[in-house]
DNA sequence: ACCTGAACACCGTTCAAGT
DNA sequence: ACCTGAACACCGTTCAAGT
């Protein structure tokens, strides 16, 4: 998951004792906290330092600088959000493509609701990043995991499975990160929701194989 | 537009002289160079106001600080776009819901593509940022814009065309993001900007009232 | 192997002095 | 009304000294 970071944001060691590993993981939690109380703006290695209780000289034993040290917290984020995404996929091997949809959008849906201060504050963190690498290696994981799903659908099938699922992907992460961003009324937000789904069902009928009655193509 | 701009972001005062309207100019135009030039690690006031030609003390008689000048910069910015597409859908008026789709698909696609470095950097620049303001007039704009477009549809009709709307747009600007930000190969990109488009429409005829042929609920 | 914290370079911001 | 730039507080990062 982490081949092609770039070497300037790789972690400059791992920690061998336990103690170490104690001071590795005070840092993340230090980090995840000043980031929420404080926001992003005063997210500084002196008060992460502090706040963890090691001195700023160890987190430079771990972390070349200040952006690897957001980078490996956001890997951390991205790689378990990856494995709730991939499990909600393979939860609906064979089932319809409506139930297919529902799950995916549910599943980053909740991701990212559960804690939106979090979120928020994470995604900002990670904005002035050189982040390409991490976009690639979770979207690499998230489509396979829906590639494998929509290729059982019990009820469609599609001639060019890979592009149908890029679309339905970027759609679904990017309406959702959209709607999650304009901080919309919580009824608001859930009508869109609604609809996003029945639009990912009215996009994959028409473009399915089967089922010809909902085939829109002129 | 800049009504609900947060008081801690708003600029200092406006220029009254003509040689203070040039002084903001420049210091626009440097930021945006330096932005581009050495990317947003290396945008610093003290970088901008050099390359600007203009004293530090300059600059903080505009902007209350560094922020407020990243907030300024895209408000600019913004505005411009929300012109462009509004433009766009004003261009439409009675057109196929087809037209429509695609007109709003690329005119945010091209002003996104136009220059990529530039859309990148301001995006990075912005997300450390309060930019809910921003992002919220950005919106109110485009909506309404989109909103009397798909109203004036000569093909479709729709009874909550408020919510299909406001998924709409959510869907287009979140996938051509998406999309954007994946930065994947532009052929591959192209594919997925198509079939956004036929999402969007089959989305668009599935919730109509009229064409019952299209319709594919259950 | 891991931790410490004084020291240094640089950045954001101010303000008294100028025109 | 507008501009200047030395001065200050604070931040990121290093490194010699420790256990």
């Amino acid at each position: 998951m982490t081949q092609s970071t770039p070497a300037h944001l790789t972690p400059r060691k791992r920690p061998r004792q336990a103690r170490a590993k104690a001071t590795l993981e005070a840092i993340f939690q230090a980090t995840t906290q000043v980031l929420i109380a404080e926001g992003p703006y005063r997210l500084t290695t002196t008060r992460v330092a502090e706040r963890a209780g090691v001195s700023i000289g160890s987190m430079y034993q771990y972390f070349p600088h200040k952006q690897a040290l957001f980078y490996a917290l956001n890997e951390n984020y991205l790689d378990a959000l990856a494995g709730r995404i991939t499990a909600a996929c393979q939860a609906q091997s064979g089932a319809s493509i409506e139930q297919m949809v529902a799950a995916l959008v549910n599943a980053y849906w909740q991701a990212k609701m559960e804690r939106p201060e979090v979120t928020r504050a994470l995604y900002r963190s990670v904005a002035e990043l050189d982040n390409q690498a991490l976009i690639a290696s979770f979207a690499a994981r998230v489509d396979a995991a829906a590639l494998t799903m929509f290729a059982s659908a019990n009820d469609a099938s599609f001639a060019d499975l890979t592009a149908v699922n890029l679309t339905l992907i970027h759609c679904v992460f990017g309406t959702v990160r959209s709607v999650f961003e304009r901080n919309l009324p919580p009824q608001e937000a859930l009508t869109i929701r609604d609809h996003l789904m029945m639009m990912c069902v009215a996009y994959l009928r028409s473009v399915s194989d089967r089922s010809p009655v909902y085939n829109t193509q002129k």
